[in-house]
DNA sequence: TCACTCATGTAAGATGTTACATGATTCG
DNA sequence: CGAATCATGTAACATCTTACATGAGTGA
């Protein structure tokens, strides 16, 4: 459900090909939401035959055929009212604190690699982010609500940090 | 996998039944992860096929018969090989920032409403987390990790709070 | 008497991951 | 010449969610 109006939020934005929706997931919206290929060229389909998009074949000049999604009227109504409707409840599910928690497990040794790959790996998230964040520019409404999505990334990487460096210091 | 792993961890501190763990899911390990009994009984039955963990019936004095589940030597040989390799990957997914990110299609009161139930929902957590913080002891190396998870959920949720009075006052 | 807790599970469907499969163009 | 990019999809499997189904004991 999720996903398929998250698709259709993007659509609503401009019409796209599977694809360019994989490059979404890649950038804009990777803060919040990921998904693989399988997983859009299925909902699309699901997508076509609810009515909610529209399928136009584009002769690609130097590629092969783009299969461009547009959202109908139908799909504009279902994404209003997603947004209006009932929010899902967020479940967390990381795996990195699931080993942390059990991480009596490890020597002093295994658990200090633990956490540092884990830093790395928000540092390298950080860098990225702050990137987007130095060229998004947000002069209306809907670019500033996107933008603080981002912003919303960005703090939560810089207190996973802080933790990191009390936990550090701690199992040093 | 990660399921397994973290009911093959629960299990050795001490053997479980489904219910059992599944209070654990709703509090001890509620803050990284969560599962519900469908899971959790179909997990259990791979780990005893698997021979990770075997069951023992309980007659139950006054309530049905517990199965309790026990971990064996395999069991906690897959935990130890488990915490020392590679980590999967976590990936975001939160539908509430999905909602902001296409908020534009909100007007201000369904915008104001969206914020206002999130606040709510961490505050709650929150507070939930802080007490357990408080009844919480940490004598020694694996009683802290345990609680270095939990000071982390608070981390972010603090995060999480204060990002809201920006978002709010930006778009109140 | 009614709601809650303890305790078990099954079935069906939705969602997510991994691997398989193809083929042209562009850039170093 | 080889790697990356553009572009499409399928198949199989794993995981997660929701609804169905049962029944005894406890406390207000």
């Amino acid at each position: 459900m999720v996903l398929s109006r998250i698709i259709l939020g993007l659509l609503a934005i401009a019409p796209m090909t599977g694809y360019d929706l994989k490059r979404h997931f890649d950038s804009t919206v990777g803060h919040f939401w990921s998904a693989d290929r399988a997983q859009i060229y299925r909902t699309l389909a699901r997508l076509v035959a609810d009515g909610h998009a529209e399928v136009e074949k584009v002769p690609g000049e130097r590629a092969p055929d783009r299969q461009e999604h547009r959202i109908t009227a139908a799909g504009r109504a279902a994404l209003a009212e997603w947004l209006a409707g009932e929010p899902e409840r967020h479940v967390e599910r990381d795996p990195f604190l699931a080993r942390v928690f059990f991480g009596d497990g490890l020597d002093d040794d295994g658990l200090r690699s633990l956490l540092a790959r884990r830093r790395e790996e928000v540092r390298a998230r950080l860098e990225r982010f702050e990137g987007m964040r130095s060229e998004a520019a947000a002069p209306d409404r809907a670019a500033r609500l996107r933008l603080a999505t981002l912003d919303n990334g960005l703090a939560h990487l810089r207190t996973e940090l802080a933790w990191l460096d009390e936990v550090e210091e701690e199992f040093a």
